[in-house]
DNA sequence: TCAGCGATTTCATCCACAAGTACCT
DNA sequence: GTAGGTACTTGTGGATGAAATCGCT
């Protein structure tokens, strides 16, 4: 299982350009971003090698991994580890114009430690040289521009956030939008997407995987910390009185409300639209979490009222995750259903951004951006 | 604390037309 | 059941303006 270059499809992604959101190989990267001057300035920067969906931002020169800010608070936050914390790490630097792979090892001088198989290197080698750049004319080679990314912070910075900007407890939930159950207890729709929304901005990039939740001791690793301060197993969800401290302390967003009902049964999901197919719900949808209740969880103490509870809780919690997760991708990643209509798109001729007919006058030709009157 | 106002950001809309889909013969 | 023809629907991206949000007084 391969996290594969979002362009070809066939070479493992190296490179995350922000601008497009795609994790691309590098024979790709420079395919692509040869094309015009507005894609050689898009930003792009090494792929988190541990949830291969993030940019990486630093590099851990002790596990010789390059991680994504998520990635590197839950792996030297120094909770999990005493030792991972003091790991040393490099800043990444983003890049962008064309850079070839000797320029991009004098970017990244740990380029050396990348796992770029000889085969892979060859090809993507091979892949660029069929490229013609076109050079800016400024005698930089590719024309490769080295961005700095801000130093992340250290860990315990990073991870310790700046309480005193967060709201009240009350306010914060109402920030974070925790949703006040209606009067069955039902999670409102809107105000979960609220929520989401909000936590996004509050905490910067979201923790989104669930596989990386799953191996990291699961669900329950998220109340651990919950469990010990609070020193006595709540039940896994927020309710208005939801304490601020345990949001910050679960980054891993437990935002959920705790109902009586089954979860599935109350989630409606505003953000699903008609794009979405019948995969899309059942994404979201009830058999998972049926699955789900009928396993064990681990922080499941073994009363029937609380294993009940939880078994509600939690799987409404996964639910909230997995919608999360969807949304994210929905939002930052514009899904391109027929790449003929986008071609077509893309050399279409305008007028105030307007498709024109063919043979009137146009203001704006994606093909030559002249005019034509 | 609230209202007012300008600045900034977000989002829906528009356009032409090839491709996809549904229906009929 | 299959093939061909016709009509209708869908989906693309850039520019734009309306609406929402923010920040300041």
């Amino acid at each position: 299982m391969g996290y594969m270059c979002d362009f070809c499809g066939e070479q493992r992604s190296m490179v995350y350009c922000r601008s497009d959101a795609a994790c691309l190989c590098l024979s790709c990267d420079r395919n692509v971003h040869s094309a015009n001057a507005l894609s050689k300035r898009h930003s792009r920067t090494l792929v988190c090698e541990r949830c291969n969906a993030q940019p990486a931002s630093v590099r851990c020169s002790d596990e010789r991994v390059s991680l994504c800010q998520n990635c590197d608070w839950s792996g030297h936050d120094g909770k999990n580890s005493t030792t991972t914390s003091h790991h040393k790490r490099q800043t990444i630097n983003c890049y962008s114009g064309c850079p070839s792979s000797a320029e991009l090892s004098s970017i990244w001088s740990f380029c050396m430690d990348l796992n770029i198989s000889s085969a892979e290197e060859s090809a993507c080698e091979q892949g660029m040289g069929l490229m013609t750049i076109d050079e800016d004319g400024t005698g930089e080679k590719s024309g490769v521009q080295k961005i700095n990314v801000e130093q992340p912070e250290t860990s315990s910075a990073a991870q310790g956030m700046d309480h005193s900007s967060v709201p009240e407890n009350s306010s914060m939930a109402k920030e974070l939008g925790v949703c006040e159950d209606d009067f069955n207890g039902n999670l409102i729709s809107d105000e979960v997407d609220l929520a989401l929304e909000n936590y996004e901005e509050l905490f910067g990039s979201a923790f989104n995987s669930s596989r990386y939740l799953f191996e990291h001791g699961g669900i329950g690793s998220l109340f651990e910390k919950d469990e010990a301060h609070e020193g006595s197993m709540q039940q896994p969800a927020l309710s208005n009185n939801a304490s601020a401290d345990s949001f910050m302390t679960c980054r891993t967003e437990p935002i959920i409300c705790y109902s009586s009902k089954p979860a599935h049964s109350n989630i409606s999901f505003s953000g699903i639209t008609g794009e979405s197919n019948a995969g899309d719900f059942q994404d979201c949808g009830a058999s998972s979490m049926k699955q789900l209740s009928r396993e064990p969880q681990p922080w499941c103490h073994p009363t029937a009222q609380d294993i009940i509870a939880s078994s509600h809780a939690t799987t409404r919690n996964n639910a909230v995750m997995r919608y999360k997760e969807k949304k994210k991708a929905r939002k930052f990643d514009k899904r391109v259903r027929y790449v003929s209509r986008k071609e077509r798109a893309d050399v279409r001729r305008r007028v105030k951004g307007r498709f024109v007919k063919s043979g009137e006058a146009y203001d704006y030709d994606p093909m030559s951006p002249t005019r034509s009157y």
